[in-house]
DNA sequence: ACAAATAATGACAGCGCTGTCAAAGACGTT
DNA sequence: AACGTCTTTGACAGCGCTGTCATTATTTGT
């Protein structure tokens, strides 16, 4: 069933179009001098007094804030920044925003940047390293504060543009790899493995992995790794491996388990998944075709997501802390800022979940 | 359990720290005249090639961008922005991130805007009126190129200060209020009306609602008057309410529902949901207690989420088009700013999704 | 071959703001 | 009363780039 507007009615009328709507206009918004002139001050004054009032008179202050809030004065940060003054941007670059981790990720950043008066520049890369390239170059081209990025298995060039930026980097999720300049996150091998060495002292010696196209995500790859490396100190090996294209998601992990179980038979099979929501898919599978879990086929996600935590039998996963992944980030850049000295690798930790999945 | 680096050991020291980094330096960009003056070219010349080239004899336009690779040359874009050219910056006002409601429209936005090279600064209001109020004064001061924004019941000074902004403005997610410039989105009403409809239609005369906090929602709150709009068509009333504080979430859904059910009979109950996050707790939350869905308790959700498509039985649910909202605003800004007709209200409608819950 | 058009380049000023240095006034001290 | 100190204000230049207009080289038409 299909609604529109027209279908449904409103008080709007649907298509009226618009040229020279309100914002069209060419009227001009005041300067700071303008607003110097409306309170009798010169220029420098009337900047000082709208910067917090060092070095300014109070009556002076006090007029020039009159004056600049009866034009409807709007600084123009642009000029600021050009002239002297701090970004107060700072440059986002993640892989993806249709997994909520990043959003997460995301959320703990603004959060932070915000209580700073820093706003983030977004860039998406899709975990294309060439896409991520240019978007770094666009980013630094607005001379942000700092740069925050996920990488997606970076190109050289983006590498040498990082370390020349002039400005703090921090990369996030990741501390495995040398960092460029700061790296804020966990140990993506060292969960893997811990994930390994818990299926293993659970008893599973059947471990599947399930994963979407890890190819591009660097990350859920050295988590695969790791798991692999915990797995083998038991001398386990994978039982079977499938990975689907596209992003993870709760209808790929069903599709994939699906798949993997056409193959595999279940009874003592441990899966691991690349992120809890596939999991999910999977455990809905699992219902569908009424399997027992975790007794026939036991699942085991990564992220410690809500809704993983929220089935009726909690996911076993691997906590990761993505929203203090974002803030730790953000104040490491702030703190850099101010001319602080910041531990050059911050490892937020993961917590193992044992769920009853497992 | 918790982990932390060195517990489960890596390559890398976890606490060193960095003052004078790779990025600390001060060596000095190149800037534009520096380009210039290495292909032996005005900076105007070395400007224009740059840019396009138009107007640049062939052998110039390759000596400039010979030089400005060799110089690792990054252009300066506030300069260029406060010198007379367009932003390409984008401001992007959300009420919420932990929401992938707002996730998917960021990703449509972004999407959509890098293809034209621009950028989106992002603000998060946490539907807090004043909140947004100076964001959007703070993403303004960048003089970006236009502005899109999903209100948090917006104060006056907000609306004032986007109606005198001089750049477009995209109002998204809901489409019955009257646009102060463009507006991207579906009508909420009609969405909660539409739901309204189908469960009577489906039968269903005892109807709950079930919901996040919804006073700091307009839209939810809007979709909840629609919904009874459209019960009272039917002269049915919300048998009960329950809304819980909070942004909507698997869990909170799941807590919400039981605390329903301790003041309300299940038994041809239908509850709708403000979110299908929540629907999708409720119903883990069902499985939890053996109660038959549909038949004991019928659930509706909305937004049509991968997730609640995906449970073993489909929810019933209104699919909202949140991508296509982002892709449309985006677009929708992008044309305006190249002097193009645009629709003043952009219906991108929804649909009813009859699930197995209902 | 010469005027007229076109293509390619450059000089200049200025976008709106802030850092630096200098000056002027207010105040207290000996 | 002369001096130093602190507070408050301002003049000036310049951040790095682009729009405008002017200038010079190159092509075309007849």
């Amino acid at each position: 069933m299909n609604y529109r507007e027209n279908r449904y009615g409103s008080a709007v009328m649907p298509t009226r179009d618009t040229r020279s709507g309100p914002n069209t206009g060419g009227e001009t918004r005041p300067t700071l001098a303008e607003v110097a002139r409306a309170a009798g001050v010169s220029e420098i004054t009337a900047s000082r007094a709208l910067r917090g009032g060092v070095h300014v008179a109070r009556a002076t202050l006090e007029r020039v804030e009159a004056a600049a809030l009866a034009l409807n004065y709007v600084p123009n940060r642009l000029a600021g920044t050009l002239a002297g003054g701090q970004s107060r941007q700072v440059a986002v670059v993640l892989p993806s925003l249709s997994n909520s981790v990043f959003a997460d990720v995301l959320n703990g950043l603004e959060t932070q940047l915000e209580q700073a008066s820093h706003h983030p520049i977004l860039g998406v890369s899709n975990y294309d390293p060439l896409h991520e390239e240019r978007l770094v170059a666009d980013l630094l081209s607005w001379r942000p504060a700092g740069l925050v990025i996920a990488p997606a298995s970076s190109t050289e060039g983006t590498r040498r543009m990082l370390a020349g930026a002039g400005v703090p980097v921090v990369e996030i999720m990741d501390i495995d790899p040398a960092p460029i300049d700061m790296a804020v996150g966990l140990s993506q091998h060292a969960a893997g493995r811990a994930m390994a060495h818990y299926l293993v002292g659970r008893g599973y010696r059947r471990v599947a992995y399930v994963g979407h196209d890890i190819s591009t995500d660097p990350r859920a790859l050295t988590r695969k790794q790791g798991l692999e490396r915990g797995l083998s100190e038991a001398e386990v090996t994978l039982t079977a491996t499938v990975l689907l294209p596209g992003p993870s998601s709760v209808p790929l992990g069903r599709e994939a388990v699906a798949r993997l179980l056409a193959d595999v038979p279940p009874g003592g099979l441990a899966v691991c998944f690349s992120n809890d929501d596939m999991a999910v898919g999977a455990m809905f599978h699992a219902m569908g075709v009424a399997l027992k879990v975790p007794d026939d086929l036991a699942l085991a996600g990564f992220n410690g997501l809500a809704i993983g935590q929220a089935l009726p039998l909690p996911l076993t996963s691997v906590e990761s802390r993505r929203v203090e992944i974002g803030n730790l980030a953000a104040k490491a850049l702030l703190s850099r800022l101010e001319g602080e000295t910041v531990a050059r690798v911050q490892d937020v930790g993961f917590r193992l979940i044992p769920g009853a999945t497992t």
